[in-house]
DNA sequence: TAGAAGATTTGATTTAAATCAATTGTATAA
DNA sequence: TTATACAATTGATTTAAATCAAATCTTCTA
């Protein structure tokens, strides 16, 4: 594989200045009006609990293309999303970049080994997420078995994803990990409800070559293949049909 | 990539017939005794819990190629390995195998979805490992949150390593692919502190090759590489000989 | 110690996906 | 509406690794 230093500069890795959301100052009601909490790690707290977990917690707004942390900075918070989305990625010292994930509202993140993220993280259009001090959030789930359950739980299924995931880029064929993506997406969206066909992509072609394993030419022939076997349909660029789930699974492997 | 179905039959897949190993009657005295508990996450407990902990668990032994779980079975028990190593892998339908991970004593496995594995378990050469069953460990959680926050560390950590895998299989060349797998080896050993160079290697090629994303003639052919190049030294199949460390690392990426 | 079986290495050739290079499609702003 | 920039698709060619196929090297057993 060449390794074009050109692709160092795709990525700008722009500082991340954001602002606090509205309505901050009402910190200790937030979690009680947050819509994703049936989805998210903090389900498992009382009345009571919410109400120290605003606290201990607040909001921020980070808008496209501009990174929540980078993998070399010390890990100081931790994160959950609560709009949009981010992905979070691995950059190589000649500039190839990998992508580890594409993160939902509910995805808990901001994972670090020895003081430091493991990944870096970017905002995919308008987010907003809750922002955790890390020593602030240990402290708490020593008084707090049950949040300390709760993230093992959502830790532990990450942990088999990411296994999957393994195996998707270890052994899938281009055809199998693109017919793979969209039942993924598919099953994502409809887990925290949303409509799961069409679906919509909130990343593009690069960033979906960057999380296969494939390059952005590759991806576009698949879903070309994938369109004109008739298995999907392409309504815009970031608008996918799924004409035919049974052939898609088959497809996957 | 051509799907070989004969490569099904490459792995037999033997029910684990394993016997009791010697001394289960002091279950309450095991714990006490084990060597291992440094690196494992029992390591918590106290001398007084870890008398239950031994009650609670059971140790069993497993010999080459025996398989300790099968992806499809309904989890039962969760595992902590005293000796020896094992291999977890995903078997696709049409007999390709990805290996997800060599495990080494102290490591703890069993990570299920839904009630079932999300991965198989085989043995490489003679194991030894601690049963837990799955709903009395949860239980045990419970009561003791030292013990969840223990294993929310190490899944975390686990998760952190899952992630570096996804990159190197998303992204890095054979030659990379073949110098990561041989530092980590060589990081893994000296963790636990056994001798980190030479290293020695329990499994095949074969199965360096499942867990790189690789082929048998790809993973040769990069060994000679490197020894050509006097990166390594090697000592016989199974046993390297890391000649330049600083070399090594700077192939990884 | 011979020889059989299996593991590993090495060589020749093929191939899936990458790379290089236009071209087409799609927003955004003048 | 038309230019402009950017994103996505498509085509031609190259290439890294796979596949196919021997040839060695090990290990085990008779």
């Amino acid at each position: 594989m060449l390794k074009v230093p050109i692709m160092a500069v795709r990525l700008k890795e722009n500082n991340a200045h954001c602002e606090l959301a509205k309505g901050d100052d009402l910190g200790h009601t937030r979690c009680a009006l947050c819509g994703i909490r049936p989805y998210s790690f903090c389900r498992c707290l009382n009345e009571d609990e919410l109400k120290v977990f605003s606290k201990i917690s607040s909001e921020r707004m980070f808008s496209d293309k501009q990174n929540i942390f980078l993998q070399q900075e010390k890990s100081k918070n931790l994160y959950n999303i609560t709009e949009g989305n981010i992905k979070i990625y691995q950059l190589l010292t000649d500039g190839r970049l990998q992508i580890i994930g594409f993160l939902y509202p509910g995805d808990f993140f901001g994972s670090y080994r020895q003081g430091k993220y493991n990944y870096s993280a970017q905002a995919i259009g308008d987010v907003k997420v809750c922002v955790f001090n890390e020593t602030t959030l240990n402290k708490h789930l020593e008084k707090n078995p049950k949040l300390s359950r709760e993230l093992l739980n959502i830790t532990a299924n990450e942990l088999t994803l990411a296994q999957d995931r393994i195996r998707v880029l270890g052994k899938l064929t281009a055809t199998e990990r693109m017919a793979n993506f969209i039942l993924n997406i598919s099953d994502q969206r409809s887990r925290i409800k949303w409509q799961d066909n069409p679906v919509s992509l909130p990343m593009n072609r690069q960033d979906i070559a960057d999380y296969l394993g494939l390059t952005i030419a590759t991806v576009s022939r698949e879903i070309t293949r994938l369109k004109t076997s008739n298995v999907i349909k392409v309504l815009s660029a970031s608008q996918i049909y799924i004409n035919d789930r049974t052939k898609l699974s088959l497809l996957c492997n």
